[in-house]
DNA sequence: CTATCTCGGACAGAACTTATCCACGTTAGG
DNA sequence: CCTAACGTGGATAAGTTCTGTCCGAGATAG
């Protein structure tokens, strides 16, 4: 089981985007976190299509967040990246093979896919527990309290 | 985020073993289940490598669990056939970019690494508190409690 | 001893992820 | 008006993982 490797970028790319004034290029984001400009893009578009980001045209355009920072939680942006299907999902073999359920008896998910899918709803839960502002807080934190203000320095230079 | 297909072909193979008295071959578990053999056999292999069931090779030969049903949970099973790398990899993009937090103040795992493992941890608990005698305890009332005799009747008659 | 049955690993094909590039519509400023 | 900057979507390709199949090694019963 693997998540996209796009996920981490646009986690990051949200935090970046709660400190800023201004629409960011993609282009810029990308050089902060020195990865793929082209691949970002493709990530960055996903944030849009799900609401999380709204992108401006043209000159001068870029990202920005569409709603405040505390209401984006960390499993909103994993979901808007790495889709909301769940990790596991069942085939009904139980109605399969000689000793196969009949339909009838199938009218609710069978047993493993129950335990399956409620592990998966603990999982969520508490990525909804984190926002995108908790994130920063706890980003400061673990530098001594100096990346987010050397961010907003970075961001007004450009 | 997708999970392994065979991830439930093997735990309905538990299930289905630990209702066994004998050593039940791979082309039979794949029958019982109208699952594609080969393949299947693929998966029991990664399940007799961790350990969860004990391979009998030759004539009469197959697999049986190595301890009671009760003592394996679906984690167990999940992380047998999907692996134990964790879904979230960080890659430290933390380290990367013109603001690259340097290598001393990265003594422990990045914030948005936390917050992943932490979700990922909720989701193993949750998987850990099933164990295969209990889903095939859910599996019979499922089925008006005549799966398990069925299935027990299908088992001898082969 | 031998025929038969089993697992195990080696081997292809499909599907998805990752990554790149380009043409297009849009916007601000000269 | 015209140029430069910017996001969007499509087409494309390499790399990796998942899915599926095959045959040989080894063990067992008779």
């Amino acid at each position: 089981m693997k998540m996209s490797a796009g996920v981490e970028w646009g986690v990051h790319c949200c935090v970046v985007l709660s400190q800023a004034q201004e629409p960011v290029p993609a282009a810029r984001l990308a050089e902060f976190h020195g990865i793929s400009r082209t691949y970002l893009a493709k990530n960055l578009q996903q944030l849009s299509r799900a609401g999380l980001v709204r992108a401006t045209e043209g000159r001068d355009g870029g990202y920005e967040l569409t709603r405040a920072a505390s209401s984006i939680t960390v499993l909103d942006v994993v979901q808007a990246i790495d889709g909301d299907q769940p990790a596991f999902r069942c085939t009904e073999i139980r109605q399969r093979g000689p000793l196969a359920s009949p339909p009838e008896e199938c009218t609710r998910p069978c047993g493993v896919a129950r335990v399956m899918a409620k592990a998966e709803q603990a999982w969520r839960s508490s990525l909804r527990e984190v926002s995108v502002a908790d994130l920063a807080v706890t980003v400061d934190k673990d530098s001594g309290r100096t990346a987010l203000t050397a961010l907003r320095g970075w961001l007004a230079e450009g």
